[in-house]
DNA sequence: GTCTATATTGGGATAGAC
DNA sequence: GTCTATCCCAATATAGAC
């Protein structure tokens, strides 16, 4: 959110606490920095929520609907299997360059308190828009579009984790390329092209 | 490690803070929770390593450092690449098992303070221990048994998501699966062989 | 609704006896 | 080396004026 001062206050401390959390972690964030970059005082943070954990769990199920929400589209439109993966990678990498510190903490905040995800997953209604991809793809694989052995859970596994780890990864992989002299940020750029190619060959009859 | 009270205090320090400090995170973390897990007295703590941070950082490289080397001897054996890929698919499934929440806290702590992972790297010695597989890949390359526009950085990349994150999205993952009527466990197992060919489809000539 | 001032507790760190 | 007791600051939370 970028012009944080036309928002009112409530709106305001939403946007600075998905900041704050996002930058730090439950655990690390501290209610008077998101006051300040609110433009607001502590007191009023608990006005409005009472509590550090109830706006914890506000703004992180509105920032993880948000995002979510957006590459779940991808997979709505029409198309064969191969133009959903590839549209989808093609959403899902512009969200994560976007978001890029927002992987490594919605996984970390997940695991250090998992009701969060039951809550996020009545939200989204998952089951529902999954069920005509799994459809189709058990027709394509029928048609002998797909391999036979093609499994849809892994499958699906395999395109978010080789999609999003680089993000949860980021420093990590940063630290060891320029260990062997490669770029990062070039290395990234790749990514679009070469995660499409590796699934595909992988699954095409 | 499991009989720890056969160790002096220094080592019992480094193995529950390992527990803790990988339960909950840096910021989540309590010396004192530390101290309980150890056997022994807050002060003792910091007669023995002065500050959080300083035992945070000691225990961090020793744990990573262990698990680390664990899997990257899979690539030192003998054998076709087909064989090493499978090779530490395996071992790295296993040293997961045996440490859920090991690649979480990993990745986390790593975001939270990066030059943490210049430490490791230096530690490790990444590069040496990968050029043999770097030349091996361009031999297979050049014999025509895997395809010719497999890039070794990738790769590499594609195998570790593939195999870590089912663990660093744990609970998102278990939630989803049974939202879908699937089990997380049975999914993990179906894993170990699941992942290995999908790599394989995708890189042979 | 928004502020200032303050209560309260939690938790890292130290002093000092043994 | 190990303990008890204590310091002290940071951080969440509340009271109460405006």
């Amino acid at each position: 959110m970028d012009n944080i001062e036309e928002l009112n206050a409530e709106q305001r401390i939403i946007e600075a606490a998905a900041d704050v959390f996002e930058e730090s972690g439950f655990d690390g964030a501290r209610m008077q920095q998101i006051a300040d970059k609110a433009g607001i005082n502590k007191a009023l943070l608990h006005y409005y929520f009472r509590s550090k954990d109830l706006l914890f769990e506000k703004v992180f199920l509105i920032v993880a609907e948000r995002i979510f929400s957006g590459f779940i589209k991808a997979f709505e439109e029409d198309g064969t299997i191969f133009q959903k993966i590839e549209l989808f990678l093609t959403k899902h990498q512009e969200l994560l360059y976007k978001n890029r510190r927002f992987p490594i903490f919605f996984f970390n905040e997940i695991s250090r308190n998992p009701t969060l995800m039951k809550k996020l997953v009545a939200k989204l209604e998952f089951n529902n828009r999954f069920k005509n991809l799994i459809l189709q793809l058990e027709n394509e694989k029928e048609a002998g579009i797909i391999r036979q052995d093609v499994d849809v859970k892994h499958l699906m596994i395999n395109i978010v984790s080789l999609s999003v780890f680089p993000y949860i990864g980021r420093p990590v992989i940063k630290e060891i390329m320029s260990d062997f002299g490669y770029n990062y940020e070039k290395f990234l750029e790749e990514r679009k092209t070469v995660v499409a190619n590796f699934v595909i060959n992988s699954i095409k009859a």
